[in-house]
RNA sequence: CGAGGUGUAGCGCAGUUUGGUAGCGCGCUUGGUUCGGGACCAAGAGGCCGCGGGUUCGAAUCCCGCCACUUCGACCA
């Protein structure tokens, strides 16, 4: 391919608003045109490297007995009303009618779907187990896009399904699955993928992990040991504390006009946070019951497992004079009968606490919870927090990262097949579900976090195996004749051996021909000169720095033949 | 959904306060000179100034309404 023909511009200029770097150079270098919020043209170019992504993943996939099949993007919402989804799923879900008045919704993610074809297909356990794949358009009607391909409300995703007769055979096969997944973030080349334990969220299910790319413009905390493998995700990290159980004292009532906070309460009493008891409150949606939350005062509620707890909705409540509350100086002692309260474990063994009177402009000291409670439940709601116990190795190293989630793995179990009426005849003759297990890689976002994680001022820096190309042939000064037999040859004999070559033998200057390699990111470029022929070689230098050779010109061909498929070796790709 | 910001040529922006024939840089076209890190000269093409209404002799500019995009929150399989 002559760049020349390609489709495709490129911009010196950031456009306006890009946020992260990796979507200023993908807007700046030509991959990605926006239509809509969050809704995305491809280039040819970026095609070309979520193709390769795909095969890589379709090779994973079918190594692992996948079978891939194309379920429909729109579909009646008879069968989302099955599993209940349609009601339960906020407007991420896009809802419409179709001309003859019937309710419809483009696929989000494709659990009824796969149910839907796969029970009226397995019904006997020997047909058990099997795996289904898709790798297809999905939307969801994301509040909030951002970072370029990253986050967006229409994308490709490859969405897989397993069913199996026993929990035993599901946990066998995720770990299998687990493993295909190191194997596909590892050959897109970005080892720097990790698992971590996950929330299941509105899926189900009780295991899961997201494969997370660590890096500061992330939008997901996560929480990892420096002393052992745990890694996990905020929203599903144990909160295990360490600290003082201090004397115990007397219960008194303080004054503490007008203070609040706890900082302030802190500094106005002169203790430490932590050992303050904070009162966070909440409103579960749709009623207005309150739930009062308390935990040490130098922590954070982690609402996902508060969530999880309640086992409902909630959102942060906005108190005001007609609530039962006394916002400010809540507390867990004399606290209104019509609220629901929670104690998280970081409570647990403190002596003495400072916590709200419940009433206005008074705190109480000395709280020793279960001489002035009583006997409580300790749940763990609370924000895992750098310096916090590890629950795997048990050492005080626990820290924090971002990272952007770029694929997961889930035990569904049963939840769909229940819902939707899914059932095989077991070898007992009698009828069971299904456990499922659901496992998703988004496409798109893979190849801009590779873009996040491998670049640099220029322009991506993009692993071989998913590069659009696997050389990018500069002919400065085409008009020459000896360059341009040279690079016409160059061109030939490496694409006749399967080398993906793109060329560019325009008449712009070298700062302009350089300029637009960078942002192509093609891991091998090789230019040929009048200077360098001249010399009779040919200049063949890497992407990432990691090259640089003059080459005898009758020797340039096998050398960069010889280069890519070493280096596709490296990363389990072949030409 | 809440709070900000911005809509002017393909991209980046000025012009709006104080109303008076639409500007700059990049890119694009043509010709010429250059030629190893975004060259130079000359001549061109390209705009419903987001949309609708109003005020006015006259609106990119002032007023009202709407829409879109965007940033930060909330939400998120």
């Amino acid at each position: 391919m002559k760049l020349k023909n390609l489709v495709s511009k490129r911009y010196k200029e950031t456009p306006a608003d890009c946020q992260i770097a990796s979507q200023a150079l993908m807007m700046r270098g030509g991959y990605i045109k926006p239509v809509g919020n969050g809704i995305f043209t491809l280039f040819p170019v970026t095609k070309r490297i979520t193709s390769k992504i795909e095969k890589i993943i379709r090779e994973e996939m079918n190594r692992i007995d996948g079978q891939e099949l194309l379920f429909p993007v729109a579909m009646p919402a008879t069968l989302w009303k099955e599993s209940g989804r349609f009601e339960s799923v906020g407007s991420e879900l896009l809802r419409f009618k179709d001309r003859g008045e019937q309710d419809m919704v483009l696929g989000m993610t494709h659990e009824e779907a796969s149910v839907h074809f796969v029970r009226d297909v397995a019904d006997s356990y020997t047909q058990y187990p099997f795996m289904i794949y898709q790798i297809q358009t999905k939307f969801r009607d994301e509040p909030r896009c951002r970072g370029g391909l990253i986050r967006v409300r229409e994308f490709t995703m490859k969405d897989a399904y397993s069913f199996h007769t026993s929990q035993e055979d599901l946990e066998q096969y995720y770990q299998v699955c687990y493993d295909a997944y190191n194997r596909i973030f590892a050959r897109a080349g970005v080892p720097e993928v990790v698992a971590v334990a996950s929330d299941s969220g509105m899926m189900g299910g009780k295991v899961s992990h997201e494969y997370m790319l660590l890096t500061a413009v992330g939008e997901d905390t996560i929480v990892l040991c420096h002393d052992c493998d745990y890694r996990a995700n905020m929203e599903a990290a144990p909160c295990i504390v360490t600290g003082e159980a201090g004397e115990i004292a007397e219960l008194q009532k303080v004054a503490t006009p007008g203070v609040k906070t706890i900082e302030e309460l802190a500094a106005f009493l002169n203790v430490r946070a932590d050992q303050t008891c904070k009162a966070v409150v909440y409103q579960e949606n749709l009623t207005d019951k309150y739930v009062v939350a308390f935990l040490r005062g130098d922590l954070d509620i982690n609402e996902t497992k508060l969530r999880n707890h309640i086992k409902a909705e909630i959102h942060p409540a906005e108190l005001n004079e007609n609530s039962p509350l006394c916002a400010g100086f809540i507390g867990p002692k004399g606290i209104s009968k019509d609220v629901r309260v929670v104690f998280d474990a970081s409570l647990k063994g403190l002596n003495a606490l400072v916590c709200g009177a419940n009433e206005t402009d008074a705190h109480l000291t000395g709280l020793n919870i279960p001489r002035d409670i009583g006997e409580v439940e300790y749940v763990d709601v609370a924000k895992a927090y750098d310096g916090g116990i590890c629950p795997v190795c048990g050492k005080p190293s626990i820290y924090t990262s971002r990272g952007i989630e770029v694929g997961n793995i889930f035990q569904l179990g049963t939840k769909y097949t229940e819902s939707m009426g899914m059932t095989y005849v077991a070898q007992d003759g009698s009828l069971k579900n299904p456990i499922v297990g659901c496992y998703g890689i988004g496409v798109g976002r893979l190849a801009a976090s590779v873009c996040e994680a491998h670049r640099d001022d220029y322009g991506p820096i993009w692993p071989i195996s998913i590069a659009p190309w696997h050389v990018h042939l500069c002919s400065m000064r085409a008009d020459n004749e000896e360059v341009a037999a040279m690079s016409q040859k160059i061109y030939d004999e490496l694409t006749a051996r399967g080398v993906e070559v793109i060329w560019d033998d325009r008449p712009v200057s070298a700062g302009v021909m350089f300029a637009d390699a960078d942002l192509f990111g093609v891991p091998v470029r090789m230019i040929v000169s009048p200077k360098g022929l001249k010399n009779g070689t040919v200049e063949v230098s890497a992407r990432d720095k990691s090259m640089q050779e003059r080459i005898p010109a009758d020797q340039a061909i096998d050398f960069v033949y010889n280069y890519v498929v070493e280096e596709l070796k490296k990363l389990d790709c072949r030409l």
